[in-house]
DNA sequence: GTCTATATTCTGATAGAC
DNA sequence: GTCTATCAGAATATAGAC
């Protein structure tokens, strides 16, 4: 963004972007610490020093692939007009970012909870519970909708692990039961959009 | 258990219980990767090469701390009389080893996936599911197994991040959400111990 | 059982040429 | 934008004295 010029330079490279999906592959398969700068740039078939032009540090790599996966959150956040709506978008969010997103952020979250995007994500995190969550809910109606919101990351670890599971089939039925424990998140009331409270 | 000589040695030191549990907390809390030797041994007060008496690699380090875990899991699912008191059971165990062996296997599986006990592990996970899943389940009442199982981690993690929530009620929530999640996985009969099929 | 000392390899990161 | 060359430090692991 702050290095794009404006029209179509013909010497510009991809290299950045690619950076990004093979880190986002190697970091969720082997772990942020575990990778290095060296196994990047050499499935990029760069060195090293070309690393450093695009990114200043390794963290601003991780930093950089959960940047575009945060915002998606925070936008659907805000635009969601109920729970319902709100925890399809987040299924759909979750599947469109792939398995090594997922892997990404539940295997290495020691490492990214020290960074400021940590923070960001935990914040954001909270946003979308509060959302989901009715309100004045007590922490065990908060903890339900946590596991609601697990439940797709669950359904795709799974699919990973158990390889003769049809992966559609559980993302589908990881959202019933996403909606299914929701529902139990306030057994009065939930038809109306309650945006006030 | 292969070094001791039977007899009270008066020169016998603890370092190796208190290597693994040091190495626990530092695994869980920091990553596995992320954590050296040096910071293990300099924790215990004696120097790397003394941690490689006790153990030959920094894996086996890994592996001596779940195998205490898995073990005791795989005893709770040859002992089960029924999917209940297994996963009252269960709960009991996670809660007994504590947030830093849940973060630990969570949070490393990445590099613990890869190690021998990975795939003892991911074994004993799948009798478990087994064992709570009724006979024929289909992958979607597996995933609800799944889910009722992760109900615990969850809770731990919750009760980390959110610290303002009490952990006991948190445990206590997570157990009825578990049996919830049990008993929708099979809406027909589950009364008898179904041990045969 | 624990120590000092060391071997070897890798790490993230920088300088400067092209 | 990418390269070669290099840095200082840290990593796992080993040898051998005590």
């Amino acid at each position: 963004m702050s290095q794009r010029s404006g029209r179509v330079d013909s010497r510009r490279t991809d290299t950045r972007e690619r950076a990004v999906t093979v880190a986002l592959e190697l970091f969720a398969r082997q772990g942020y610490t575990a990778t290095s700068l060296r196994e990047i740039a050499e499935r990029l078939g760069v060195t090293k020093a070309a690393l450093y032009f695009h990114f200043r540090t390794k963290e601003e790599i991780l930093t950089a692939i959960l940047r575009g996966y945060l915002d998606g959150v925070t936008t659907l956040v805000e635009a969601a007009e109920g729970p319902d709506e709100l925890i399809r978008g987040f299924a759909a969010h979750q599947r469109q970012w792939g398995i090594d997103l997922v892997l990404l952020v539940w295997q290495n979250y020691t490492e990214i909870q020290d960074l400021p995007i940590g923070a960001e994500i935990r914040q954001t995190m909270r946003s979308l519970v509060d959302t989901l969550a009715p309100a004045g809910a007590d922490p065990a109606q908060r903890l339900r909708v946590r596991i609601a919101l697990s439940t797709f990351q669950i359904a795709a670890v799974t699919a990973l692990v158990e390889d003769d599971d049809d992966e559609a089939s559980l993302r589908e039925a990881a959202l019933g039961l996403s909606l299914e424990l929701l529902r139990g998140a306030d057994p009065g009331t939930r038809e109306g959009t309650t945006t006030e409270a």
